[in-house]
DNA sequence: TTTTAAAATATCGCTTGCGATATAAAAATA
DNA sequence: TATTTTTATATCGCAAGCGATATTTTAAAA
């Protein structure tokens, strides 16, 4: 006796999880030919909108732990791509800063958003149905964020 | 001068692949006391739909490759929630079977659909609303797939 | 029937993601 | 001021994901 609650076709969750793998690997090929991966994009999209945060800052922004972002800033740092330094009015806090690399980089990657877009477009995902995803998405981060 | 498309707040992306580790994460302390994982549960999903699959099944349906899918299952071997045999009929494949431990996990996971579910209900998500996100997303993933 | 190509699975190496825990510095309290 | 607690990062261990590649077996072609 098989519960529909099981089936596969009827999570959320999965689709979720598949969307989102498949998304990312849609940018693999354009993020891979800068010798970056998807994460390390999204940690340049954070420091793009506002340089010479603290690593606390940038793992909230992306919803992620310190655990995860340090290694992660870490490879990025060796890569020449950012630099991190202790605060100086907060010693606790490592600062996070984009090299001249890390910043030429967004022109190098401009391309990006508008060759991935162009690549979700069908029925369901275009101009005019993208707000209401975002909508349905966002309220569902900050539902389940809030369950903390 | 930043240009809005690279935005995070504009980024499909980054909604998917927030608001699936959030909603995985809600199920992690249901799983973990079965000593499951996300993906294993998927398996599991797979598995209790229709027993005795091979590998390559598998690994489609969850669109996952094997090189994945593989240590996953003899992860889940070793715990004896399955067993893996050579296909009788094609050598080359493995049939995964559930074991009785295997099968009996879905009596003790019986409450995790509606308790995740009911997590997930706001605004955005609920009975009403979540044939349109299920389309939305079956839509993308289609998509997403058939550029292969 | 050889030979070649294709298919199914597995192995390797590396980056994430995350629970658990450690360390150092600042803030709060005694 | 001395002590305790909180905060910000970091380290460790393990399970995914996945690109690249190897191995085995079947199917196709010469």
């Amino acid at each position: 006796m098989m519960k529909d609650a099981f089936l596969l076709d009827n999570q959320l969750c999965f689709r979720l999880y598949t969307a989102s793998r498949l998304l990312t690997q849609a940018y693999h090929p354009l993020l891979s030919e800068q010798g970056l991966t998807y994460p390390q994009y999204l940690v340049l999209l954070v420091l793009w909108e506002k340089d010479a945060q603290p690593v606390n800052d940038i793992a909230r922004r992306l919803f992620l732990e310190t655990n995860t972002v340090t290694p992660l800033l870490q490879r990025m740092e060796k890569e020449g791509i950012l630099t991190r330094e202790k605060g100086k009015k907060d010693a606790r806090q490592m600062i996070v800063s984009l090299t001249r690399k890390g910043k030429a980089l967004q022109e190098k990657l401009a391309d990006v958003p508008m060759t991935v877009g162009s690549a979700v477009i069908c029925d369901s995902v275009n101009t005019e149905t993208a707000p209401e995803l975002f909508r349905m998405l966002d309220d569902l981060i900050a539902t389940l964020s809030n369950k903390q």
